[in-house]
DNA sequence: TGGACCTCGTTGTACATACAAGTTAACCCG
DNA sequence: CGGGTTAACTTGTATGTACAACGAGGTCCA
């Protein structure tokens, strides 16, 4: 049984902020209440306020030390898991249509690699998807996914071309809880150029992600190459905080501060 | 003055207990003594304790949740400020010889391009500076970074192929706080295919860097291409965990989870 | 023997308090 | 009028307490 009536306060409160400064009513550079007002407004002791700021902060959303009143950086926020899991998702936030073209969902015994990926022995039984992603129509993306024979089976009954595998396994009950990513660049091959419409050997931005459940088992591993002039990822760190990354449309420039 | 005598008592929990889990002390999947008992050995209070594990959650070292005693992760532990803002305290910290060769250090006015990324008006003298940086003597990074003319100054007085520019700048009291940086990939063009030693347009891995004062203002600026057989870039993420950033010598595969 | 149940230990959440450290703005004096 | 000092305010740090939510392991009964 799910249980999920009771959200934690803090919780609650960081919800409210950042939605305060998702609407544009606190806007960058915005000087935000002390603690102490934060407590008066909902009632509530410092501690709850300091973990929502403290979360806040850890997403890049504010800035400010002692002594001073915390600040609406302006700067990219953090993704959370899902959004960072899901081409839909953050697609859709970003205000983009998603899309997606279907080339093939096969059944298949795991190669050497994609049984490496999925930390099983060779010829294991999987399933591979490989899709194209749109963004608003727009060829941005090359998804080559496989998943363990017992996951990618729950495939079968869904339309994959209709939207977010992670969002229907997550519904399915597939418990996604760790993802392991690693970026780098490599060359587009035929298969790749043609599909994402740019030169041969151009250079693509590679993700290639497994995606664990909280024991560590292997539920997903994916092959994904970007249009690096369609999507990049972003990161803001500093002496306070630690670097979330953040995958971003890249607007052909890397100076979009205003 | 730098006033540096007290440092507060979560940090000093946090680091010894990282320092636990670099030393192998603390194996992966080793299974962490509760609260009350680092309490005990430490002789504090719970909160500090749970400051420095809150610390240590957010950079992916530990699992764990409610009713279940945290658990070493064995992850790819998030690289600090210095760390990720720095190639060679970075590759001295993975067991990497960084090495420098120096192609240029000029002061010119800033171009378009410079003067958007330093965000200061065109003309404005500024400091370039072109280095290619080695691993072991390896080829994996060619670096154009460009400076204010106040920042890049000091460079005139440093040695660019004797160690990190980050480095001394900081000892210089140039008070770098926060880093903006933009993933893509690019085709080599034919300076950096002869500098790289790889074949022309080959795909290469591009971090652009915006680093700045506490106050906003622009410090740096630097347009980083590495050779992806060399260097990529790896982010873990959770449920409870954001994504934080770390680059990664690649070992040409991305499963190296034992 | 096996399964349901319960208890205990552990972490998550929340409140109250106190002091230290840094920032800001007002104030006073030269 | 300007500059330095001071006082008030704000956040960081730390302690103590209490209860809720959850997991794991043992116990008891069928």
């Amino acid at each position: 049984m799910i249980n999920r009536v009771t959200i934690p306060l803090h919780q609650r409160l960081s919800d409210e902020l950042r939605a305060r400064v998702a609407s544009g009513r606190w806007q960058r550079g915005f000087r935000l209440p002390s603690e102490a007002e934060l407590c008066a407004e909902f009632g509530t002791s410092r501690g709850p306020v300091r973990q929502a700021l403290a979360a806040l902060r850890s997403e890049g959303l504010i800035t400010g030390g002692r002594g001073r009143p915390p600040e609406v950086s302006g700067a990219v926020p953090a993704q959370s898991f899902s959004t960072f899991m899901s081409f839909s998702e953050w697609a859709a936030g970003s205000g983009f249509t998603p899309g997606q073209h279907t080339y093939e969902l096969a059944r298949r015994p795991a190669c050497a690699e994609v049984a490496a990926m999925l930390d099983v022995p060779a010829d294991t039984p999987a399933v591979d998807l490989l899709r194209l992603r749109l963004l608003d129509g727009v060829p941005a993306m090359i998804e080559r996914t496989s998943f363990p024979a017992d996951v990618g089976r729950l495939l079968f009954d869904f339309d994959t071309d209709s939207g977010s595998v992670f969002a229907y396994l997550r519904d399915q009950g597939v418990p996604l809880a760790r993802g392991h990513h690693v970026v780098d660049a490599v060359a587009a091959d035929p298969f790749d150029s043609d599909a994402l419409q740019v030169p041969e050997a151009a250079p693509l931005l590679r993700e290639r992600r497994r995606s664990m459940a909280a024991d560590g088992r292997v539920l997903e591993a994916s092959d994904d190459r970007y249009r690096p002039d369609l999507v990049t990822f972003s990161i803001e760190n500093s002496l306070e905080a630690r670097a979330p990354l953040t995958r971003v449309h890249s607007t052909n420039d890397a100076t979009e501060a205003t």
